[in-house]
DNA sequence: TTCCGACAGTGGGGTCGCAAT
DNA sequence: ATTGCGACCCCACTATCGGAA
C-alpha cells in the first residue's frame, strides 16, 4: 500500500467531525491492507509507530526537506527505513539519524511529509486515536467491538490483536486472556472533588490511601519477575527491591496492581521527584539503590495462582490480594458502608495527608477491574490549593486553539515589588475564556514579536494547583504542581496578588 | 429529549541518559 | 564539563460524539 492513501485517509479523518465517519474511514483502509501492510497500516493510523519512539523529535525533523513530486513510498518501505533508524546508536548517530530522515521526507510528498512528521512526533491530530482504531478494526473483520477492545487490553498492544485478527478471523479473540508474564494495561481513576461527593456517588467502598510515587504491575511465574510502567515499559532491572519483594511472597503465579515509593528514615513519603529520578536511573542502579531505597506497595490483584480475578468484584480480588501480601505491602485501608459513613472516609483523608501522603482512592467494592479504562468506580481525592497570580506573558496556542493566547506565564509578588514566574498553564480555560484573554492580553502586550507575547503584569487570574515542587528553572527556585485557571480576578489589582514569601510559608516541606 | 461516559486534544514540570559542543 | 534533546514519569481540564436513560 502507498504512504499517500494513508495520508489521504489520515487528513479525510482529521476533516470528519463524526466519530461514525472517521470509523468508517479507518475500516475502509484496513480492508484494503494486504496482509503484510497490517502490523505497519494499522499502529501508524492509530497514531502509533510498531518500533515504539526513535529517537526523532521536532528538531531533527524542523530542517525543511524539498518534497517529492510524485507519491512512490509504500508503507512497508517507511517502515524498514524506520526500523534502521531506530538501530542507529552511538558517536555519530544523531547525524546519522538526520540523514536518514532526510532521506525519507526527501521521497515523500508533501502531503505525505505532513502525516510522517505528526507520526514520528506522537502527534497526529486526527481525532482518532487507538479508540476509533479499534472499532475500525472491529468494522473491518467483523468481530464485535467490545471484544476486539478487551483482547487490546488484555494483549496491552493493538498490533498483536490486529495481526491475529486478520490472520485468523474473530476467532482468534479467544487466544486473548490475562495471562502472567504479559502486561495488561492499568484501570485508572476519575476524580471527585470530595470524599464526600465520592462516597455519594459509590456507596460501599474502600478508601485507599494515594501514593505519590511510580504505578507498577508486577508479573511473578515462578522465578521469573517482570516489573512494568503504566504503559507497559519492563522497568524490571531497576527496581531489585521489587522483584526480591515479589519473591518472598507465599505464591508461585501473580499479577499484583500498585505503587512503587520512596520512604524517607522517619519513613516518611519521599518527594515525587526524588521518587521518579530514582526510578528512571538505568545505568548505575546499585548506587542509585542505595541513595534512595524504594519498595513496592500493593493495592490489586489480577491473577493468583492462575486464577484470572479481573471480573470479580474488588473486595473479592482484595481478599486474595490480603491472603497473598502482607499487611506492610499493601496501601492502607478503611472500608466504609456508604454516605452515612462518610465522617470516617474524611478522618482516613486527614490522617493519610499527615503521614504525607497525597490523598486517597475511593473504590467501589462490587466494581471488576476495568483493565485500560478509566473505570468511574475508582476516584481520587486530592487537596486543591489555590492563588490569585499575576500574567506575565502568553503563548500562542496551536491545533485548535491557533489563533488563542493560550499557555499562561503565571508570577507571585516579590518583596521589592517585582514578579517571579512560578510556572505555565494552559489548563482550564473554556472557548469563552481563550477569546476573551485573547483580547485582554493583546491590549496589555509590550512585546508581540514572537510566539510569546510578554504583557504588562495587570491581569489578576485564580489557579489552582495541587502542590509546590523544587525547580531548577525558575527564579524563585519553585514551581506549581499541575496548574490550572480557575477564573480572572478583574476585581483585584496585581498589588493584590499572593507573594512568592507567603506561597513558601504555606508549604513549610517544600525548600527552594 | 436530556444526560453522561469515553476520547482526543492541549500542553505543564522534572529527571535521566546520550550525543554534541 | 556543560548543553541540548528526546523519552517517560507524573498530570488537569474542556469539547465533542453518541449511546444510555
Amino acid at each position: 500500500m502507498l504512504l499517500s492513501r494513508l495520508a489521504r485517509v489520515s487528513q479525510e479523518v482529521a476533516a470528519a467531525s463524526a466519530r461514525s465517519r472517521k470509523i468508517a474511514l479507518l475500516a475502509e483502509l484496513f480492508r484494503d491492507a494486504e496482509a503484510d501492510d497490517v502490523p505497519i497500516v494499522i499502529p501508524y493510523l492509530a497514531g502509533r509507530l510498531p518500533q515504539g519512539r526513535l529517537g526523532v523529535g521536532w528538531k531533527v525533523l524542523g530542517r525543511p526537506v524539498a518534497p517529492a513530486a510524485e507519491p512512490t513510498l509504500t508503507v512497508r518501505e517507511v517502515d524498514a527505513l524506520l526500523g534502521r533508524l531506530g538501530g542507529v546508536s552511538g558517536p555519530g548517530s544523531r547525524a546519522e539519524r538526520a540523514r536518514l530522515v532526510g532521506e525519507l521526507l526527501g521521497a515523500a510528498t508533501e502531503d505525505e511529509q505532513r502525516f510522517l512528521f505528526g507520526l514520528l512526533t506522537g502527534e497526529v491530530r486526527q481525532g482518532a486515536l487507538d479508540a476509533v482504531a479499534v472499532e475500525g478494526l472491529a468494522r473491518a473483520t467483523g468481530a464485535p467491538a467490545a471484544e476486539v477492545r478487551r483482547a487490546v487490553m488484555l494483549a496491552g498492544s493493538l498490533q498483536t490483536v490486529a495481526g491475529a485478527l486478520l490472520a485468523d478471523g474473530p476467532a482468534a479473540l479467544e487466544r486473548f486472556r490475562l495471562t502472567v508474564g504479559r502486561p495488561v494495561l492499568p484501570m485508572l481513576a476519575h476524580s471527585a472533588s470530595s470524599v464526600a461527593e465520592a462516597v455519594e456517588k459509590l456507596g460501599a467502598c474502600a478508601v485507599e490511601e494515594k501514593l505519590d510515587g511510580v504505578r507498577i504491575q508486577v508479573h511473578r511465574d515462578g522465578d521469573t519477575v517482570r516489573v512494568h510502567t503504566r504503559t507497559l515499559d519492563d522497568i524490571t532491572d531497576r527496581l531489585p527491591e521489587v522483584t526480591a519483594a515479589a519473591r518472598e511472597l507465599p505464591g508461585e503465579r501473580f499479577v499484583l496492581d500498585g505503587e512503587v515509593v520512596s520512604f524517607d528514615a522517619d519513613g516518611r513519603p519521599r518527594s515525587f521527584q526524588e521518587t521518579a529520578g530514582r526510578v528512571g536511573s538505568r545505568v548505575d542502579v546499585a548506587t542509585a539503590a542505595r541513595e534512595v531505597p524504594v519498595s513496592p506497595v500493593f493495592f490489586d490483584a489480577l491473577s493468583v495462582d492462575g486464577r484470572d480475578l479481573l471480573d470479580l468484584p474488588f473486595a473479592e480480588r482484595h481478599a486474595e490480594l490480603a491472603r497473598l501480601v502482607p499487611e506492610p505491602l499493601r496501601v492502607r485501608r478503611t472500608v466504609v458502608s456508604g454516605p452515612q459513613d462518610t465522617g470516617a472516609a474524611e478522618e482516613f483523608l486527614a490522617a493519610t495527608l499527615e503521614r504525607g501522603h497525597e490523598g486517597v482512592v475511593v473504590k467501589g467494592l462490587d466494581a471488576p477491574y476495568s483493565a485500560g479504562r478509566r473505570g468511574a468506580s475508582w476516584l481520587k481525592v486530592k487537596p486543591v490549593h489555590t492563588l490569585d497570580l499575576v500574567v506575565l506573558a502568553a503563548e500562542w496556542g496551536h491545533g485548535r486553539r491557533a489563533g488563542k493566547l493560550s499557555n499562561l506565564h503565571l508570577g507571585a509578588r516579590t518583596a521589592d515589588g517585582g514578579f517571579a514566574m512560578l510556572g505555565k498553564t494552559f489548563k482550564g480555560m473554556t472557548d469563552a475564556m481563550l477569546a476573551w484573554q485573547t483580547e485582554r492580553l493583546r491590549e496589555l502586550a509590550v512585546d508581540e514579536g514572537g510566539y510569546v507575547v510578554t504583557v504588562r503584569p495587570e491581569l489578576v487570574v485564580e489557579i489552582a494547583y495541587d502542590g509546590l515542587q523544587r525547580s531548577p528553572r525558575y527564579p524563585a527556585g519553585v514551581a506549581l504542581r499541575f496548574a490550572r485557571v480557575v477564573r480572572y480576578r478583574e476585581d483585584k489589582r496585581p498589588e493584590e496578588a499572593d507573594t512568592v514569601e507567603a506561597l513558601l510559608a504555606a508549604h513549610p516541606e517544600v525548600r527552594p
